[in-house]
RNA sequence: GGCCCGAUGGUCAAGCGGUUAAGACACCGCCCUUUCACGGCGGUAACGGGGGUUCGAUUCCCCCUCGGGUCACCA
């Protein structure tokens, strides 16, 4: 057999060889140690949390030591290409604070194209000098016959588990690899298309051991399946793209899903096969979820929460969960943050030994503990600024209220702001939208929760006491010493423990007429605290709402 | 089904041959408190099963079980 002479025959325009390509690749130029990772995806259109998690990891891993961050889009698969998905994933990444060094779309970089629909070229090199060598042949076999053989076998009751291992098929692949030089020609000149394949020199039985980067020691088997190079429209199958991708663009580690583990064989092998040294790999845990028998999953596109969009959509900030998945990308992420908590993420020590090995179940309650935390920490502006960005798009009424009175908005979101010991009422903006409602006239309901023990009277009663000085006491305590005369005049407790020590003597405590307040300016049983409430309304909202509640009928 | 990976409370997880088996979330008490939130104190709750190795296994090895992944001209 003259693999030459196929080489020619297949491949007769690639006239470069792999040396022709190196030279425009060379080695990157950077610090001792610093990594070269990237993020791959493919342009679907969607952006997982898996992949933020990726993403996150790839680039703290290149930026912590003078590394290169970079995008490959991965768009070898036009069936499932959606347009515009790359930029899209560009501005998501974006706004959760990632930034590629190399390859974002209209930029590029030194290592360019970093389209792989644009790198076709490139990989025909390759798979030539593979053919030359006798690595890879072709096969002409097309899909519709596939298939045929493929239907022939599920009227052999074949399950479809079963057909992958089915000596029927196996005997198919093993039989196209004894095409002779006369065939492949007058295919060719049939102008048939065709796949290029692998000549798999593995042995299943036989056990390579590799290093995993997160995984640790593992045993795989070599591979002995003639996988696809080159699909029949000579675009590159991932295997193939990532090898000669990784190569070129020279990246030191390799950050992907787990699911990619039962095709590194493939991989170690083909990096063999074209004489390139392997870069380190990182198979990072999926995150899981729960489906309807509770049992765990890997969490997929059609689910709610899959999306780092859907988060957007809830309220979420990005760094809220930015900092989520950092809590579950190192577990002593949590401690650092407690004992560093004006310090930003990535200033966090990252350390690959202690990503974890199994896939954590996504715990929404845990987001929205660290998003109340994290929107504690923030200031005022800050927090205006997030929450009108997202009411904006989302919630278009509020977005009017937020704007329309910029300062009345930043009073009520500084209640219990700042201090070693912030309130953490709201984790979304969408909690603070609810929690703020009471300000606005627009949202502000009443409620009836006064307790059946208080009549009619007994709330009127106290409510046309507060008419005469609530809203026009500015000073706190005043206030409330006030609050307690009252109290005491309408025959009420003034004191919590002298009332808690013989409630009977009392028809109630000051505890009860400040909810008669409470409810009237606030339309709620629970509130931050009255006085500050009541500043922030200012004496015209005050005396208009306690009326409101007194003409109720 | 073959192959691969994984397995500590409900969840995320420390641990890496000898520990009263950390911590966080959630949950439950109590305290603080005019409500809520915050904060403080305390509590319930775990090494999947069976064999080895060892003076001693949560930790190392094997088997089982369970969970996950993968088996395309998709990535």
């Amino acid at each position: 057999m003259d693999y030459q002479r196929i080489a020619d025959l297949l491949f007769p325009n690639v006239t470069l060889t792999p040396a022709d390509v190196e030279a425009r690749y060379p080695e990157r130029v950077l610090p001792e140690g610093a990594k070269v990772t990237r993020l791959s995806p493919s342009p679907t259109g969607f952006i997982h949390l898996g992949g933020l998690y990726q993403a996150i990891l790839g680039e703290f891993l290149a930026h912590q030591d003078g590394g290169v961050y970079y995008l490959r889009i991965e768009d070898t698969d036009s069936k499932r290409e959606v347009p515009g998905a790359a930029e899209a994933l560009v501005e998501t990444l974006g706004q959760y604070g990632i930034r590629f060094d190399e390859g974002i779309p209209g930029q590029g970089g030194a290592y360019a194209p970093y389209r792989q629909s644009e790198r076709v070229e490139i990989y025909r090199v390759y798979a030539k000098q593979l053919t030359r060598e006798g690595k890879a042949y072709p096969v002409f076999t097309t899909k519709e016959q596939l298939e045929q053989i493929n239907r022939a076998d599920k009227k052999a009751e074949l399950s479809e588990r079963d057909w992958h291992n089915d000596d029927a098929r196996r005997a198919q692949m093993r039989s196209e690899r004894e095409i002779t030089e006369r065939q492949i020609e007058e295919n060719l000149q049939a102008g048939n298309p065709f796949v290029l394949r692998v000549l798999a020199d593995g042995d299943p039985e036989k056990k390579v051991p590799f290093t995993d980067l997160i995984k640790g020691r593992l045993e795989l088997p070599e591979n002995d399946e003639d996988f696809v190079l080159l699909k029949s429209d000579g675009v590159p199958t991932y295997h193939f793209a990532h090898a000669v991708d990784d190569h070129l663009m020279h990246t030191t580690h390799v950050v992907r899903g787990e699911e990619w583990l039962a095709s590194l064989p493939k991989h170690i092998m083909l990096f063999r096969y074209l004489g390139f040294r392997m870069p380190k790999y990182m198979h990072t845990a999926q995150i899981m979820r729960l489906d309807e028998q509770g049992n765990k999953k890997k969490l997929s596109k059609r689910d709610v929460g899959a999306g780092v969009d859907d988060y957007r959509k809830l309220g979420y900030a990005p760094i809220c969960v930015i900092e989520y998945l950092m809590t579950i990308l190192n577990s002593n992420y949590e401690e650092w943050r407690m004992q560093n908590p004006d310090k930003g993420y990535r200033e966090f020590p990252l350390s690959i030994k202690k990503l974890s090995a199994s896939g954590a179940l996504f715990d929404m309650e845990k987001l929205n503990d660290v998003a109340k935390n994290t929107v504690s920490r923030m200031t005022v502006d800050e927090v205006y600024d997030q929450i009108c960005g997202w009411a904006k798009e989302f919630a278009p009424d509020y977005y009017r209220d937020l704007t329309d009175a910029p300062e009345y908005a930043k009073a009520i979101l500084s209640i219990g702001r700042g201090g070693k010991k912030p309130r953490k009422d709201y984790g979304t903006w969408q909690e603070a939208m609810d929690y703020t409602a009471l300000f606005y006239d627009r949202s502000f309901r009443i409620i009836d929760e006064i307790p059946e023990r208080f009549s009619r009277e007994d709330v009127r009663a106290a409510l046309t006491k507060f008419l005469t000085f609530c809203g026009t006491v500015a000073d706190q305590n005043e206030w409330f010493e006030k609050m307690k005369a009252t109290a005491r005049e309408l025959g009420y407790a003034d004191d919590m423990k002298a009332y808690k020590a013989d409630p009977d003597a009392y028809p109630g405590s000051i505890g009860d007429i400040s909810m008669f307040l409470r409810i009237a300016l606030t339309g709620k049983t629970n509130s931050p605290d009255l006085h500050q409430v009541m500043q922030i309304l200012g004496p015209e909202r005050v005396t208009a709402r306690i009326q409101a509640m007194l003409e109720q009928p």
